[in-house]
RNA sequence: GGCCUGUUGGUGAAGCGGUUAACACAUUGCCCUCUCAAGGCAACAUUCAUGGGUUCAAGUCCCAUACAGGUCACCA
């Protein structure tokens, strides 16, 4: 029986030879330094903070050099697949101006000329790759049972020597082609393995263009290319379609460093030209002192649902991405602060080489804030009502019912040189507007309360506000005119109209124009702490002003 | 345990044999036309995990130790 045979037994049905498939994945026509990138996720669930900055990086690289990034889905472990996962990524990622030049584009359409892109849709190709290797005779039959493995790896354990198959572990490699068939046709379940040609004594040097070199041993495990179900493993469907693709950069977590061995020999054994490998620190958490990966399933803020919820702009989520993947894009972003991120041109060396980047809450919500007080008063009202209609319904009926007057509120000391800051994400909005709406003021003012400091006694604020709206306040004065009559307003009264002069003797005075303002602020308010009062009184109007006095 | 990688302030980090050890966030203090927000100024690592070595000179090179992280599946 000839090798060819052999393999045709073993893998039955496969239509194509994998020199077919050779040709039908011709070399991609790029011009010279043109990256091939992947995004190859599992869809195994939701969108996971470190699959942004995955995607974010395979794709920057692949544009930023003229080059193709595409989209995979990785599904070789069929029961952690779930139902919609491809289209829940690729939404997702969407959502965040992230799109793909090739792949799936829902669950059952794609696009490009180098697919399926969908790993379970390729199980012809990798048995057509693994039947050569077995013709080769550079992989076997194993009928190892899941009894037997977790024996062998107890005794491993136990008499402290490497886990795995190798060695004299392989107990299968040497079967006879006649032993092997008997068995199958007796009905024993198999899988197809490799037979190593490593050595665990024999260092190879591996190239990471983020880590440099490093030395490692050969792999001498054999290991598992195709699982009993038909499918084959990862390491050996992305081999493969990384070649077949033609993916000149594997750029991913450096989880998969250990794996690099393994993925080195297989393109070896396959006479594959290895892609460039680049893997980086994924995102860290510190927990209680522990660091450690940022898990899915322990920490919310993994999930980006998380930040979206809370309202923060999907553009400064990848700005921070951004400055975690290279440190010098604050800088840039700093120099170039309207600059668009894909003007950034990223650096492999300067993607963090140490092992974890610990995720830094108050500095994304810093970025949060500058990128939220760089928007016009236009983009901050659509952007408070796309974040209303989903969180807030009350919130997002006044802002619908008062277009006008709310930008008017969103643009005091907005649209300037130096804009304030004062909203981190957009849920913080309307706890910094809302006394401005009088559906709003009338149902929490009582809730909130008058929040009155310095001048408290009732008699006195009724003297200051009464003064105030009857002899000071016009609706035409201009700001200057407007607090030089709220010093008068503190003369008249007995307070400091200056602030020095109140500091040098604070005792000459009931109090200064700062407790005056506070009197006005507060009564209109409630809030000692509002943006400029000036802007409030102009916007509230003179009715509003008298009644909210009124109810003092 | 084996194999890899890493260790610079509260955090993220720059640094690539000679610098006062950048910068950003956070914190604290002061200043600033009414409170906030912002802004300005300042403070915050006598020291780069520890111990050796090389060198006129070391965070930067070498060795050892400690600690941390990753990985060792018919999961990706």
């Amino acid at each position: 029986m000839t090798n060819k045979e052999y393999a045709d037994l073993l893998l039955p049905g496969v239509k194509h030879t994998w020199e077919e498939y050779e040709k039908m994945y011709p070399e991609r026509d790029l011009p010279e330094g043109a990256m091939v990138t992947r995004y190859a996720p599992s869809p195994t669930g939701f969108v996971h903070i470190g699959a942004l900055e995955s995607s974010f990086l395979d794709k920057r690289f692949a544009k930023q050099s003229g080059g193709i990034c595409y989209l995979r889905i990785e599904d070789t472990d069929q029961e952690r697949s779930i139902e919609n996962g491809i289209s829940q990524i690729i939404d997702s990622l969407k959502s965040f101006n992230i799109t793909f030049d090739e792949g799936p584009i829902s669950e059952t359409e794609e696009k490009g000329n180098y697919g399926p892109y969908i790993q379970t849709k390729r199980a012809d190709i990798y048995r057509a790759y693994a039947k050569r290797l077995i013709e080769e005779d550079k992989a076997y039959a194993s009928f190892l049972s899941k009894e037997e493995l977790d024996e062998i790896r107890e005794q491993q354990m136990k008499s402290k020597q490497r886990i795995g198959i190798y060695g004299r572990y392989a107990k299968d490699r040497n079967l006879s082609k006649e032993e092997v068939l008997d068995r199958i046709n007796k009905g024993e379940k198999f899988i197809i393995r490799i037979k190593s040609p490593g050595s665990f004594f024999n260092k190879i040097k591996v190239n990471d263009l983020v880590k440099g070199t490093m030395e490692m041993p050969e792999n001498d495990i054999d290991e598992v290319i195709i699982k009993s179900d038909g499918i084959p493993t990862y390491h050996f469907a992305s081999v493969i379609d990384d070649h077949l693709m033609h993916t000149t950069h594997v750029i991913r977590g450096d989880e998969w460093i250990s794996s690099l061995p393994k993925h080195i020999q297989f393109n070896e054994m396959l006479g594959f030209k290895a892609p460039k490998y680049v893997h980086y620190a994924p995102l860290t958490k510190n927990d209680n002192g522990t660091i450690r990966k940022l898990s899915k399933r322990k920490d919310p803020e993994a999930a980006v649902s998380y930040f979206t919820e809370a309202g923060v702009p999907k553009e400064a989520i990848m700005l921070y991405l951004a400055t975690v993947c290279n440190s010098n894009f604050e800088g840039w972003l700093d120099q170039n602060p309207n600059g668009n991120i894909d003007d950034f041109k990223f650096d492999f060396k300067k993607i963090p080489s140490s092992s974890g980047t610990l995720f830094d809450l108050p500095k994304l919500y810093n970025i949060s804030k500058n990128f939220i007080s760089r928007l016009t008063k236009d983009e901050v009202y659509d952007r408070t009502i796309e974040y209303a209609t989903k969180y807030d319904e009350e919130f997002k009926e006044i802002l619908e019912k008062y277009p006008d007057y709310s930008k008017d509120i969103f643009n005091i000391e907005r649209e300037q040189k130096k804009p304030r800051k004062d909203y981190e994400k957009f849920s913080d909005v309307k706890g910094q507007v809302w006394y401005m709406y009088d559906e709003l003021f009338d149902k929490y003012k009582d809730e909130y309360g008058y929040d009155y400091q310095g001048v408290t006694d009732k008699e006195e604020i009724k003297n200051i506000i009464n003064t105030y709206i009857d002899k000071y306040y016009d609706v035409k004065d201009d700001k200057d005119t407007w607090f030089n009559k709220i010093k008068d307003l503190s003369d008249e009264l007995g307070y400091a109209s200056n602030m020095k002069d109140y500091k040098e003797n604070p005792d000459n005075y009931k109090g200064s124009v700062a407790d005056v303002s506070t009197v006005i602020r507060v009564s209109l308010t409630t809030r000692s702490q509002t943006p400029d009062l000036y802007d409030i009184l102009r916007l509230l109007g003179k009715e509003r002003i008298k009644e909210r006095f009124n109810l003092i």
